[in-house]
DNA sequence: TATTTTTTCAAACAAGCGTTTTAATGATTG
DNA sequence: CAATCATTAAAACGCTTGTTTGAAAAAATA
């Protein structure tokens, strides 16, 4: 009457496709350590041994999935540079657009998985707190490259701060993204109720402002004190 | 010659005492789930069973270890921001004067501690990540009602600001204030060895400064996109 | 249909976990 | 000195960890 006679109305995605979703809430959750295989397994509704028949280890299980969550947002960043660059007649974009690219895809990609929305929010900020060393190795190879870039691009921007001013202040402008990215779920509880969780995009429009103001009159005011 | 002769030249704290420093430096370096009592009884150079003897349970020695750190910092806050009461006679501090009275003691804690520069940074930052029951209901304890006391003293400096904006923003500045030292360790990565975790004064100097333009160019843009 | 390959499953492995126990030590007090 | 206390020490307790194993089941190929 409703659901199709050959597919019971839920498909079951592939055991590989629901490890992966599960070490990304549970990662999110409790971080490496509390991250164990049998809660994967249980919370993938899959067997003990699978994940290790599928990725070979703990390491290699998280690294993936990392791997995956993390490369289409940086992908988007570019994209949203390169946009900016194109409509600005390839000058360079400002302050507000670059802080933009940076920070509005994680945004994105939190507004679009609807279930558990904080969920990558919480994983991204793991992701810089963790102190495991392969989870630092692959943020050299996933982030270092794109640091760069918008070191180069504010450079642009700003073409009479020195570099190193740039690159303190870009520090902090990620820092500071990356903290309220982490701080989001508790955003309840600082405010007293008075702000919610559920206004995502109200909270990452700010951020950007924040941060953005943050780094203009920083930066100005930076060698002076 | 040189040693007293009673004491060999090494008094050696109590056991007590340096199973808390072990627990601070590991808890800060591994979090709450790494932290084993094993690690810490030999960090510690005493017994596996001494930990356990003194504060009976491992949650109840990080608890403590938690505390010892944090109520300084929390007073130095208070301190400041009468300080900066009275020097204006009884007038409401400026943002710059409330976000110093903020960041500027632990920026003072951290480089009080010579030994191993940022394991306050990683330690408070850590306590905002940690997913632990008991450490959440501690933060409500130890921070609701100074944030509380932050948004009320925010509130008389931005007369005209809504109170929900002033949750917003005040909500942006803590978090990037912990965001900055969760990732002052990875300073020279992430800026590809141009700024050093030794610039500590530095770095608190400019967060400082780049919250407090940021709250206050944030706050007076917010309601218009 | 028969055969090979891929995937699942339950069970077991050694290692590490927080905690408890019991005995030995050290210091303090009578 | 004797006795009471606080502290340390080593060993063991169940329990959970990541990983491996070998057989059963399913899927794919011929």
């Amino acid at each position: 009457m409703i659901s199709s006679p050959p597919k019971p109305a839920k498909p079951k995605l592939s055991t590989r496709r629901r490890l992966i979703d599960a070490t990304a809430r549970l990662f999110a959750e409790h971080g490496y350590n509390g991250l164990t295989m049998r809660s994967v397994a249980q919370e993938a509704d899959a067997n003990l041994a699978a994940a290790n028949y599928h990725f070979g280890s703990k390491d290699a299980l998280v690294l993936e999935m990392l791997r995956e969550r993390i490369q289409p947002i940086n992908k988007r960043r570019i994209a949203l540079l390169d946009e900016a660059r194109l409509r600005n007649g390839n000058v360079a974009p400002s302050a507000h657009e670059i802080f933009h690219s940076l920070i509005f895809p994680i945004g994105e990609e939190i507004a679009r998985s609807s279930k558990s929305r904080w969920s990558l929010a919480q994983l991204v900020a793991r992701t810089f707190t963790e102190p495991v060393c392969f989870i630092e190795r692959m943020h050299q190879k996933f982030f270092s490259q794109i640091a760069k870039l918008y070191h180069r691009e504010l450079s642009l921007a700003f073409p009479n701060a020195p570099s190193k001013e740039i690159h303190w202040h870009l520090h902090l402008a990620v820092s500071s993204m990356l903290g309220a990215l982490a701080q989001h779920r508790r955003l309840r509880d600082f405010t007293d109720g008075v702000c919610s969780e559920e206004e995502v995009g109200e909270m990452i429009n700010r951020l950007i402002h924040f941060v953005t103001y943050g780094f203009i009159y920083g930066i100005n005011s930076s060698p002076t004190e």
